[in-house]
DNA sequence: CTATTGAAAAATTTATAGATTGTTCAAACG
DNA sequence: CGTTTGAACAATCTATAAATTTTTCAATAG
């Protein structure tokens, strides 16, 4: 049982080393299968797919950033800067992983292609640390009150699209984005503050 | 010298009717020669090559709309309504359209693709008329102060990339993208309004 | 019985030769 | 003269057969 794991962990390990240094497409199931010594038939008892092994490397790697989004989320600091540092935050560490490595791209790209549902799941969860920053605003009154934070974050995330995709939907350099994302940022937040008049569309 | 002009709109007719219905790809600049009588080694010079048709093409697309741009921006109605009929307006025009006939989403994509400089200038020239669409705002009182009309704009652009190009950045059907405009409008106007109190960031 | 293999099927990629197309330009035309 | 052509060249696309890769699964091993 526990060795299915430990198996499951090796085949994620082999393919995540020669993913990131080869890239997915150049990566055989045989070579995977090599490194863990055993055939590549049996690599389809763990995943079902190639693609689900990227995927699971995916939901891996996310999972560091979610740690961090989770932190920024519980701070103390104010609602406002928390929410300018989460995504911010976001829009650096994704612009420079994929920057020191296109093979991490290429990945991004073949599961925004091939498993568009994962990516809006990822958003979802992203989702919820997002509307807790709202709520804790609204409660300390540096945020008016919110019919519902959790659609108001997807609205934040709608508006926020291009710099948490950064390479995917532009191709502005980092200093570019981050005046920008600062920019829109303002906006947002200052439509959140409690002075702030919302319009009857 | 007006016959050269007449030449050079007779193959801009010629190469839309081809486009439209064949797609670019499977039109050949052989095919859109003969249309007008011509060799195809004469068309350039008219045209230095067949992306530039293409590029023509669209500039007398977006003219209407530039024109029905022109027209929201002018009108009585208050800013804030006028901002957001204005990204309404292009949501639907822009999704209709492509919607109506895949080979505009070709032609889009390939533009994109080689003349990553032509979709900016028109995005400038939108920024004209928002930029005033803010200015009016503000004298009325509808609006707060803003230091650089035209930055903001920028900035608005930049919220609402996901609606400009709604087929390039999303899967999404136009009615959840009219839900999410509503949404990330109210935000932006709601930013924009008097009361609005802008952080320091 | 479960775990694993390896051969075979299905799907995908690669290689490449042939055809087509975009573009140039010297020559012909008016 | 300026225009236009059509042949030539380079670049790109197409078709397809061979090779590789992903995936399945009956047979084997433990």
């Amino acid at each position: 049982m526990s060795e299915k794991i430990d198996t499951r962990k090796q085949i994620l390990e082999a393919a995540r080393e020669r993913f990131l240094h080869y890239g997915y497409a150049k990566t055989t199931m045989s070579e995977i299968a090599r490194d863990c010594e055993m055939s590549a038939g049996n690599i389809y008892r763990f995943f079902a797919s190639k693609l689900d092994i990227a995927e699971a490397m995916a939901i891996e790697f996310n999972n560091e950033t979610f740690e961090h989004f989770r932190r920024i989320s519980q701070k103390a600091s104010a609602a406002p800067d928390r929410l300018y540092e989460f995504f911010s935050f976001a829009l650096d560490e994704t612009y420079k992983k994929i920057d020191s490595d296109a093979k991490i791209l290429e990945i991004a790209e073949i599961l925004r292609k091939e498993r568009p549902t994962f990516l809006n799941g990822q958003l979802a969860e992203e989702r919820v640390f997002i509307a807790k920053i709202l709520a804790d605003g609204v409660d300390s009154g540096a945020f008016r009150s919110l019919d519902a934070p959790y659609v108001t974050s997807e609205m934040i995330q709608a508006a926020l699209m291009k710099f948490r995709f950064p390479q995917s939907y532009s191709a502005l350099k980092l200093d570019k984005l981050q005046y920008e994302l600062k920019g829109v940022m303002e906006l947002i937040i200052a439509g959140l503050s409690s002075g702030a008049e919302v319009p009857e569309l």
